[in-house]
Order: structure tokens, then sequence, then C-alpha cells
DNA sequence: AGCACGCCGACT
DNA sequence: GTCGGCGTGCTC
């Protein structure tokens, strides 16, 4: 029998050993081995043993044989990955900047394959009456631990084995002469653990408008046929959730499964309990706060074909189908689609990938599509289908009014709240209503600072403001580094120093002075700190327990609250000026979903939207509710200063501990691709494909955080219309000659 | 990354 | 003379 070898990626993350070793595969695993495991190897000199995962299989090595060594063992705890992930991994790796090992394990994000729960039953096998006639006999034999048993054994024909030997305290000894009598016998149920349970199934219909209707006929022809990205928009209340189930049903009666990915604060339970309801047990759930056993448990599940529906977050991406049919994304232009660790994957991206891997399709939905996607629907790349009108008739449009904050303060003003938001929320409390305070989170971090000369106490090794804490000390987000609170300033020595305290808390802390009788309630890290946390604020909310609610994101995502009749957008345009060109599409959806907070039911709504800069688009277009005015005011601006989706983007980081190390690197890379530039213009003949060739290079310069760690940080991008000059840039980077006191970072848009 | 091999200074 | 510093190079 001729000699098998198998290709493996040794588990180091290092760029120096991230390629293909081989490995023999010793006899006694033949047949054992399959694609995706992971096995044990010896690696390097000293022959360490180390994890390593297979990736292809070969009868003839491509290295010398003599020096090839033999596998080890098998891990047969660790679940194998699909073929498809494994290649999906290697576009990772290639489009991301990542190393194999590193994609390898966002693609497998399970560690164990965990033995399934073993459940076991007793099970009652006579009669309910002649159970009740042996409960006499034992009765009069006075044996009290069988008498509870049979006690139980009447009641109901199944009792679960630990509520036998625990709850009602009788011991494997007691019963055993039943079940050698042929009294009950034992049955073992291996299943896996499932975090719905119970749910039946309630087959549901609903009536569907004409514009769902077209989007359902028109989503499944592509499904039928080529299989194209579709683009769902759809206003709030425009019922998108039935449109995607009545997509999954048609996807799984042709034998496929779907995976529906949520953002992980707006998978709340009455979202998810659509589905069940709709597709019962087929559907499982993953979401940060199920155990690593429960994960894999729920991915073994969709391996085998016990499940057609994945609903979860960002990493449910990678759920192992054997046939995935379709990726859903609602809410597509959340940012918690872009992984913020290596590799820096994009969802959307990786879901086509995915999809085109497996002959799939991608639906994206949203009220307030990405600039990004809908410029790829416009250009034709997706499929755009429209929903303008809510579902439910009768539920009206709030009417949304601007304030001008200039104007206030013009008028002497000083507060936060602007008159005519007073006003609303005084007539909202005496129609015994409700009101949602919407705080813009940015620009309110909780740092402290000196009274006298303004400065906030920074980290000694980032460049970074410290925040405070819930126990008191001040923290660096970035590094760990943790103080007390100082009692004069660093910078000045005065004794003038202080916290800013929260956002959120302050607000409350104003609208109890402005409203001592309105009762307030505040959702922020520290009221929703421990689980469900976050649920019992917003229930007593919903309950009526408060007249106010303030808070910041967390109150605008996802949560019908029908007594809402106002809400207040404090500062609405504090996210215009954090820095990145996504800064006016961050402020437009803010604003949007929190508009849409107002008057979901019967009543009416009404929103202020407090702003300084009220004639800025992103805020008009909020309050009118336009997003196609928003679209095209963004479009423009991001083609005059060729920003991404018009342009491709790559950011380049460079860090070092050498401040100067760091600044030649990105200078040295630059002029690099200065020439790349010059070669690109040399090459096309024609002005127009010149001119799309034509790679940007804006830096380098010092990043937004200059200094994390002791480590010194610099940016440096390159801009252009094709994506392939990037890509090829990236590649010629890779292949310089590196100073090695630097490590750089890729980030594609 | 992590380990071995190797080539120079200060110690038993 | 040898022990050990870390710089350099390789890992199937």
């Amino acid at each position: 029998m001729s000699k098998q070898y198998v290709n493996v990626i040794v588990d180091i993350v290092h760029t120096a050993v991230d390629r293909v070793f081989q490995y023999e595969v010793p006899e006694e695993l033949f047949g054992k081995l399959s694609l995706g495991m992971k096995v044990r190897i010896p690696f390097g000199r000293g022959n360490t043993v180390r994890d390593g995962y297979i990736i292809g299989f070969t009868e003839k090595p491509d290295y010398d044989p003599e020096k090839i060594k033999q596998v080890q063992a098998v891990e047969e705890e660790a679940m194998p990955i699909e073929g498809q992930l494994i290649q999906l991994a290697a576009w990772m790796k290639e489009h991301y900047g990542s190393t194999m090992i590193q994609a390898l394990k966002t693609v497998l994000p399970l560690k164990k394959k965990m033995k399934p729960v073993q459940k076991k039953y007793l099970v009652r096998t006579v009669s309910q009456e002649a159970c009740c006639e042996l409960l006499a006999v034992y009765r009069r034999k006075k044996q009290k631990a069988r008498v509870r048993f049979l006690e139980a054994l009447t009641e109901d024909e199944v009792l679960p084995y630990e509520a036998v030997t625990q709850r009602l305290r009788v011991s494997p000894a007691s019963f055993r002469l039943f079940l050698e009598e042929g009294i009950c016998r034992l049955d073992t149920e291996e299943r896996y653990r499932n975090p719905v349970r119970g749910l039946l199934k309630k087959e549901q219909t609903f009536l569907l408008n004409e514009e769902q209707r077209a989007a359902i006929s028109g989503m499944t022809a592509s499904w039928d046929g080529k299989k194209e990205t579709c683009l769902l928009h759809g206003i709030t209340g425009s019922g998108k959730t039935e449109v995607y189930m009545e997509l999954i049903r048609h996807v799984i009666k042709n034998g496929r499964q779907a995976i529906v990915l949520i953002p992980e604060i707006a998978l709340t339970y009455q979202t998810v309990m659509r589905f069940y309801r709709q597709f019962g047990e087929r559907v499982s759930i993953v979401n940060s706060r199920l155990s690593a056993g429960e994960k894999s448990d729920q991915f073994e599940r969709a391996r085998t074909g016990k499940i057609d529906i994945m609903i979860g977050p960002r990493s449910a991406l990678f759920t192992p189908f054997p046939n995935l049919g379709l990726i859903i994304i609602d809410e597509e232009h959340e940012t918690a689609y872009k992984s913020e660790t290596v590799p820096k994957y994009h969802a959307i991206e990786t879901a086509i990938k995915r999809c085109r891997m497996a002959d799939a399709m991608v639906v994206l939905g949203s009220a307030t599509p990405s600039a990004s996607s809908y410029y790829k629907a416009q250009n034709g790349e997706y499929l755009l289908f429209q929903m303008r009108s809510r579902a439910k008739e009768e539920s009206m449009l709030p009417s949304v009014e601007i304030v001008d904050l200039r104007e206030e303060l013009k008028a002497g003003n000083r507060t936060i709240f602007s008159r005519r938001l007073k006003e609303l929320l005084k007539e909202t409390l005496d129609r015994k209503e409700q009101a949602l305070l919407f705080l813009n989170r940015r620009g309110y971090a909780g740092f402290i600072s000196c009274r006298s000369c303004g400065e906030a106490v920074k980290c000694p090794h980032c460049d970074v403001s410290l925040t405070q804490h819930r126990d008191g000390k001040l923290k660096c987000h970035y590094c760990g580094y943790e103080t007390e609170i100082p009692k004069s300033c660093p910078s000045c020595g005065s004794h003038y120093i202080a916290g800013f305290g929260t956002g959120t808390q302050k607000v409350e802390a104003m609208v109890r002075s402005m409203l001592p009788e309105a009762r307030v309630l505040r959702m922020d890290a520290d009221t929703t700190k421990g689980k469900g946390g976050h649920d019992a604020v917003l229930a007593a909310f919903a309950d009526g327990k408060a007249d106010i609610l303030v808070g910041t994101q967390m109150i605008v995502k996802g949560h019908d609250f029908p007594n809402v009749t106002l809400v207040g957008i404090l500062a609405a345009d504090l996210s215009l000026y954090s820095e990145g060109y996504e800064a006016g599409e961050r402020t437009f959806q803010l604003l949007t979903q929190a508009a849409g907070r107002a008057g979901r039911d019967k009543l009416p709504g009404q929103v202020v939207i407090q702003s300084y800069a009220p004639s800025h688009y992103s805020v008009e277009a909020a309050a009118s509710q336009d997003y196609e005015s928003f679209y095209w005011h963004e479009i423009l601006y991001r083609r005059l200063l060729h920003y991404p989706p018009v342009y491709h983007m790559m950011s380049l980081l460079f860090t070092s501990k050498e401040e100067n190390a760091a600044e030649r690197m990105a200078g040295k890379v630059k002029e690099m691709a200065g020439e790349f530039e010059g070669h690109f213009k040399a090459e096309t003949e024609e002005a127009e494909e010149q001119r799309h060739g034509a790679v940007e290079i804006i830096g380098p310069a010092k990043a937004a955080v200059s200094r994390i760690n002791d480590s010194y940080r610099y940016v440096l991008y390159a801009k252009c219309e094709e994506e392939q000059s990037l890509l090829a840039l990236k590649e010629k980077i890779e292949q310089m000659e590196w100073d090695r006191n630097v490590l750089y970072q890729f980030d594609m848009e």
C-alpha cells in the first residue's frame, strides 16, 4: 500500500509558519482522518508536539520524503470543519489579511464536540390502576421510598431519572425491584441540549400586503434562478420578517437550509419567538450567552440535519449546514457585522462568498440600508426590493420636529432640554403617556478632567483618556491600566478635578429636577448589569412603572412600547463630529431608528430632534423619514471625497515600540506605493482606465489613538476605484523588506 | 512563535 | 578554559 500524506496548518499565529506542512499518515490512522480534523504533530527541531488542522490529502509529497514526519494522533473530540468552510477561510485570509490559522479558527468557532447529554426516564409499563394497587401494597409494608416512587409513577407515566433520585430521594436500589418485575422501564434518550424547549409550532398564516407579496415572488424567482443577492429596503414596521419567513419556507421545501443573521443587541425574545412559532423545533439559535457546549451542540445539530434554520449574530454565518440555501442578514447596516478582531471580516461580503461556494443566495434587509449596499443595488449588483408602507394600516408615521439648539442658546436656555421638548414632556405626562429620551452617546464618555486647565487624565501607556469605572477606579480601555482617581491634576496640580459622569446619569438627574413628579428610569451599563438586567429595565418600562426612559443606543433597537408617544433626541448631531467618513450615515441611521420608536400603536407619535446642525442632510432626511434624500446626498459626498463605496479603501496600521520605526516604515510603504501608482499609469492605455486603476495614497499620519500599550501607531490609506489594484498593492507590500520592529495590519473597505 | 545552533564576553 | 548572553535561521 502506498504512503499517505496530509497537508496541515500548524496552530501557531505567525506569518513565518503560516503555510502548509506535510505529514505522513501512520498506518494505524488510515481511514480515520478527514478534512478539517485536528491532529497532533511533532514540529520544529525540538519536535514539540503541536496542534494542526488537516486541509488536504495527497499520495505524493512536494517535500523531501526523508524529512517528513508522522502525524502523532487525532484529536477525536474536536469537530471537523467542512471543506467549504476551509475554502472560505482561505478566502478570508487573502481578503482580510490574517494568518490561515486565524481564519480557520473563526470559521471553526467551537472547541469541543461535547458528548450529548443523556436524558434518562423511568416509564410506567402497567396501567394506572395496577400501579395504584401496588402502591397500596407498599403502603401496608411501610416502605416509604417505594411509596413515594409509586405515588409519582401513578400520577405520571414518565418520570425523569434525576427527578426520582434527587427530588423524590428514591435511590436506584429502591426501584430496581420494579424494573425487574416489569412495572416500569428505563429509557434513555440521547438528546442535544436545546436552548428552546417545549415550544409548539403553531402554523399561522399572515396576511401579506401587495409590497410584501411582490418582494416574496421576486426573491423566490431569484432563488430559483440565478440566486442574485437581494436587498430588501423596508421601513420600520413594513413586515420584513414575514418576507424572510416565506422565502425560508420555499428554501426548506427544496431541501436546503437557511441562516438568519441578526445583530446581537437586536436578538430579542420577540423576534426569535416569531421564528419558533413558524418553524418549531427545526429552528435553533446561538448567541454569546450560550455556553461553549451548548453552542457546539447547536452546530452539531445543524451538521447532522436536525435543524433547518439557524438564527444568531455574525458568527452564526459559519453554521455547518450540509446543504445551505440561503443567508439572511437583517439590519444589514449594523456595524456589528464587521468583526473587530483579526481577520476583520465583514459578514455581508463573507456571506456572499460562502453562498457563491454553496450555490446559495444572500438577502440583506434594512430600514436604513448602508450607503454601500444601496449603491450596489443602484448599480445592479444587488436586486432591490422596496416596501414603503407599514404592514399594519392603522399605525401612522410620527410627526417630527427639529429644534435648533443654537437658537435656544441665544434665547438664554443653557439646559440640555429645549423649551419645546420641555413643553411636550409635560403634555405627555399629563396625558399619562410615556416618553423616551435618547442620548447620542459619543462625546459623553465618563472621563475625569481638570476644572482649571481642562486636561483630561490620560493613560501613561496609551494616547487615550482614562474612563471612570463602576468601582470608582480609572481604567484604560485599550491596555487595561488601572489607577485611583488622583487628588490633584497631574498636569497643573490643581485640586479642582472631577468627572463628568456618564451622560445618561446627568440627564436623569436633570429630568428629575425639572419634572419632580415624573417617574424616571435610566438604562445604561450601570442599571443593566447582571443577566436579565437589560430585560428587567425594559419590562418595567413597558409595564408602565415609569413615565420616562433615559438611555443610549440600547433603548432604540427593536423594542416596541405601545404607550410611548414622545421621543426626544437630545443631541442629535454629536455623532456627526466623530471621525470617519461614515459619521453622517451613522447619524441618519440612529435618528431614523429613534424616531421610529414613537407612536407604534394606535396613539400618534411625536419626535423632537435637538441639534446644533439642523440643516445637515442627515438630520433633515431623518426628520422627514426620507431615505432616498439622505442616500443621494451621502453618495455625492462619498464620490466627491473618494470614499467607499464609490472608491475602495485599504487602511494600513503600523505599530512599533519605537516611534520613528513605525513612521519610517509607513513612509517607505508610501514611497513604494507611489512607484506602484506610476506602474499602473504606464501600463494602462486609455485615460479612463488610468483614472480607475490609479491608487491614491493618504498619509502617513498618527492614528486616531496614536499610542496603545507603549506602541506607537501610524496609519496610511490607499484609495482606488478598482479593488484589484489595492489587492495587488497589498501583495507588493507583503513582499517588501520589512523592519522587524514594525508590525502592520490591513483593513479593507 | 519557539526552539536550536552559534559565536563573543566574564566567570569558576 | 567554559558558561551563558541573545542574534539568526528554520520548522514538513
